[in-house]
DNA sequence: ATATCTGTATCAACAATAGTTACAGATACA
DNA sequence: TGTATCTGTAACTATTGTTGATACAGATAT
């Protein structure tokens, strides 16, 4: 399939809406930045509004702007945002419940599993969106 | 699409090996315990046999048997070899060059994308292929 | 020789993402 | 009030990755 990249795209969104202080945004613009189509972007925006993360108005001049600092928008906050699947996946089918691993072995990754999640979600904390302002800014060339 | 469940998988599978001990098993009878296509079985046995995991053996009574003890195989070697994915995508076209944002946002995502990447290796090399053996014994019912 | 098992090519089925078009609904402004 | 503009969302296609399945060459023990 086509990897998810909407993490990418929504940290992108973000750090544009960030550069627009209190101005809206259109979707039109932002996808000529991202480089895809307006509603590509509106898709990844519906789920950043509904984590509080933007705040969104229809109509003419209408748009897009930040719904709180980007000081205060972890990317833990993003990543969870925009429904990214896990680092691996469990199994497809069930294994075989007559086989004394396969019975047991789902339970153990998925604990694993959830442990690695959180792991992620701890390292991304770390970083907020005026981080990744920050070291765009420092990438200027 | 489907989910990659090749980790899933070579844990499974590993976990499997180690308790046949220097018995070479069948790909056909793991493939029982996993629930899944024998072809399946070999085509990620493929991947842990050219990480050095795992040694076959063809022809008659033939089969696969780990390739060293269970205590130091890691699961970040096991990730590692089972071609996942990354935890997110970068974009999947490249942003608009002429963009201040666009042309910068890439390099800082894959910065980050190699430091989460890292990160889940650290914490997978926290376990082995042993320490999932104890905890499918714990787990038994 | 024969039976058995791996390694691999190839194809179909399925799922998820991304891209696109279309349109209803909301809103600012004349 | 009418018009232009913008979001939200449905619907469809194209593309891609995984899984499942069949088939067969090559290796090997007996």
């Amino acid at each position: 399939m086509a990897a998810n990249s909407q993490f990418s795209m929504a940290v992108h969104i973000l750090t544009l809406l960030a550069g627009a202080g209190d101005e809206n945004m259109k979707s039109e613009c932002i996808a000529g930045s991202v480089n895809t189509n307006a509603v590509v972007i509106r898709r990844v925006m519906g789920q950043l509004s509904q984590a509080g993360l933007v705040s969104s108005q229809t109509g003419a001049f209408g748009g897009t702007r930040l719904a709180k600092p980007a000081g205060e928008i972890s990317l833990c906050e993003i990543y969870k945002a925009v429904s990214c699947g896990e680092v691996f996946a469990l199994h497809a089918k069930s294994p075989n419940q007559d086989c004394p691993i396969g019975r047991n072995i789902e339970a153990v990754l998925c604990n694993l599993q959830k442990e690695i999640d959180k792991s992620v979600g701890e390292k991304l904390g770390q970083y907020t969106l005026a981080s990744v302002i920050e070291m765009v800014a420092q990438a200027h060339v």
